[in-house]
DNA sequence: ATATATGCAAAGCTTTTGCTGAAGA
DNA sequence: TCTTCAGCAAAAGCTTTGCATATAT
């Protein structure tokens, strides 16, 4: 997505104005957690959120880090990322796009497909009522396959 | 897919002759415990499994339950569906197929098209060999939307 | 008989929760 | 000033691990 010093500060301005919407405080931990999701192109979890966050704001508690993405979530800014694995990943990327997964790491990444993209939910399935459709492709990342580096 | 006896009988002994190859015991814990994946619709979380088995078996523990899940995923039976959630859900289901997933109270179910079905993963992505292709539909299930179960 | 697996209980991680002082509006 | 939030620490939930006994072959 358009990772742009320009875009990034757009939507950091459109996450103050759902805050005070919502009757939320705009918090410079809110920020920070949103912009590094924004800036962020491996879905990370939210153990890598604070790593990141952290180094530039050390009285970080994880616990915020978990109260923020919640809060990012119910402002539909920010969603979590299908994946197998026990960790949870997320995504603030609100264009349409899928995603790779390494099996061997865990590694994911956005990946944009024109084909992918077209698809739409069926308008109806029994007993659910669809509404996004998400691809993931799994394979093996080239740090795990090309040659046992351990990936990262 | 296939839940008639014939089949899953067919799916256990072929899961005997897979541990066999490997030098695995075949137990009466493996065994049930890949009948029920076989035999369910939900693709269940360790814990449901634990439910199931464990009233035909009552003496079965949960780190069986771990345990005999890895083993089956590393025999290539057994397969973890890529869904939101913090839960870890399994699926026996061999044949090409997709998921519905309730944003809502995180139910999954197969879904299967012959549209998502033609998907095939590009040969290659930069930094990454692609193997497989899941589409993951997300919405409601008519018991979270409350609604009109009226099918479609 | 021997190697492998089960069951138990304890440990390890990730995520959630309650509370108090701090900060945003 | 008043409400909302961050940080802390403790708790809760899910998964893994080590070990002794039991089981498969």
């Amino acid at each position: 997505m358009n990772r742009s010093p320009k875009n990034i500060q757009a939507r950091v301005e459109h996450l103050a104005e759902r805050c005070r919407e919502t009757g939320m405080n705009v918090t410079p931990q809110r920020v920070a957690v949103y912009r590094a999701l924004l800036e962020s192109e491996d879905h990370p979890t939210p153990e890598m959120l604070y790593q990141t966050v952290s180094r530039e704001m050390p009285s970080l508690s994880v616990a915020t880090i978990y109260k923020t993405l919640d809060a990012l979530v119910s402002l539909g800014l920010v969603r979590t990322v299908p994946v197998d694995g026990d960790r949870r990943r997320y995504d603030a990327n609100d264009e349409t796009h899928h995603h790779l997964v390494c099996s061997s790491c865990g590694k994911v990444r956005d990946y944009t497909s024109v084909e992918f993209d077209a698809l739409v939910p069926p308008r109806r399935v029994a007993g659910f009522a669809p509404k996004s459709v998400s691809v993931t492709l799994t394979g093996t990342c080239d740090d795990c396959n090309g040659s046992g580096k351990g990936g990262d």
